[in-house]
RNA sequence: CGCGGGAUGGAGCAGUUGGUAGCUCGUCGGGCUCAUAACCCGAAGGUCGUAGGUUCAAGUCCUACUCCCGCAA
């Protein structure tokens, strides 16, 4: 069970390994993007690809979805990236139902562990396989593994990679479990943290704050949903930046050009903007942003 | 038919109430300099997305189409 392109490498590692995957869920088709055109999610893409058996439940209480998965008789159920499982479904499989979660369990609970991770200047994150049960993230785990979060790293790079390295976690869990070796610890309430499914509150850019926070930020955000202020009353999204070791001496967000390169005041240091997309236009590097802005004149992102 | 912005020399943009295009950068040539992402001089390069229409005259108004993007979900 999975929706995003999170788990296609999961699903592909599986199916190389030549388990029997007996079904695929996935959310329903949604009417997504610029003029409402039905899309399927990238697990989807990826079941018709491999013509695999494929459910897509509204309801995941379903009393005919679960008669399905249980008339099925999974020996295990695998979730990557899906959504929270009602105890009708996790309860179904004789080897239980484990999940794939992005990030080094207690720790960063929720729906966004790698964005947070960034966010919060993490050196280190990682990958955890458990357990589902009643309470999200919560279960007894199987396997973790750390890694390490480059310096400049931003989340799609990330996530792109910790998609292929939980696929390798995912397979030698479920060869544990197949074994019936493994062994099981119980999470530390005390360590939990949260890292709640990311809103458009969260991607506003304050820039009076320090320089490697906003970079964080940033970062933690590029290259989706992405961090955003305004300017002159565009949204205007931020995707890379530099911290520079220049102190910041005019008012936070205020411009700065300097040798052709494009900084911006915070509340310590100027960061320097690398790659910026304006609303209705294409992402462009900030030369080229450069070239179209007013000379002579302050400007002040918001 | 969810809402909206845009398509102008290689790049990013401007272009007023319609009268055949301008800025910043890049490119090429030359100059200055120990040197330069600096500065100075000069040059090349655009049938203004496509197809029609209105007009004496359209980048600038009208219609259709194609492509790109922001929002919302």
């Amino acid at each position: 069970m999975g929706t995003p392109d999170f788990a296609v490498p999961s699903l592909k590692a599986i199916l190389e390994k030549g388990f029997d995957v007996s079904s695929v869920v996935t959310v329903p088709d949604r009417k997504i993007g610029r003029g409402l055109k039905l899309t399927f999610c990238p697990v989807k893409e990826f079941a018709i690809e491999n013509e695999l058996k494929l459910l897509q439940p509204d309801n995941l209480k379903d009393p005919l979805f679960i008669d399905n998965i249980t008339n099925q008789n999974p020996d295990l159920i695998i979730v990557v990236a899906f959504r929270i499982l009602p105890e009708n479904i996790f309860s179904i499989p004789k080897f239980g139902t484990i999940n794939l979660h992005a990030s080094l369990l207690p720790k960063y609970r929720g729906a966004a562990p790698i964005n947070w991770a960034i966010i919060n200047g993490e050196k280190e994150t990682g990958l955890t396989t458990f357990f589902i049960n009643e309470k999200v993230d919560t279960g007894n785990i199987i396997l973790q593994k750390k890694v390490s979060i480059f310096d400049e790293e931003c989340f799609g790079e990330l996530y792109r990679r910790l998609s292929t390295i939980g696929a390798e976690l995912l397979i030698s869990t479920i060869n544990l479990i197949t074994e019936n070796n493994y062994g099981l610890s119980m999470q530390d309430e005390l360590l939990s943290t949260p890292a709640p499914k990311i809103f458009k509150e969260n991607c506003k850019i304050d820039w009076d704050q320090e320089a490697v926070k906003i970079h964080n930020l940033i970062r933690g955000l590029s290259p989706y949903p992405a961090a955003f202020c305004y300017y002159k009353d565009q949204n205007l999204k931020i995707f890379k930046t530099n911290i520079s070791g220049i102190n910041s001496e005019s008012e936070p967000g205020k411009l700065l050009i300097i040798s052709r390169n494009l900084y911006v005041n915070t509340k310590d240091y100027l960061l320097e903007i690398l790659e910026l997309q304006l609303e209705g236009k294409k992402k462009i590097k900030s030369s080229e942003f450069i070239n179209s802005i007013p000379k002579n004149k302050d400007i002040v992102l918001s």
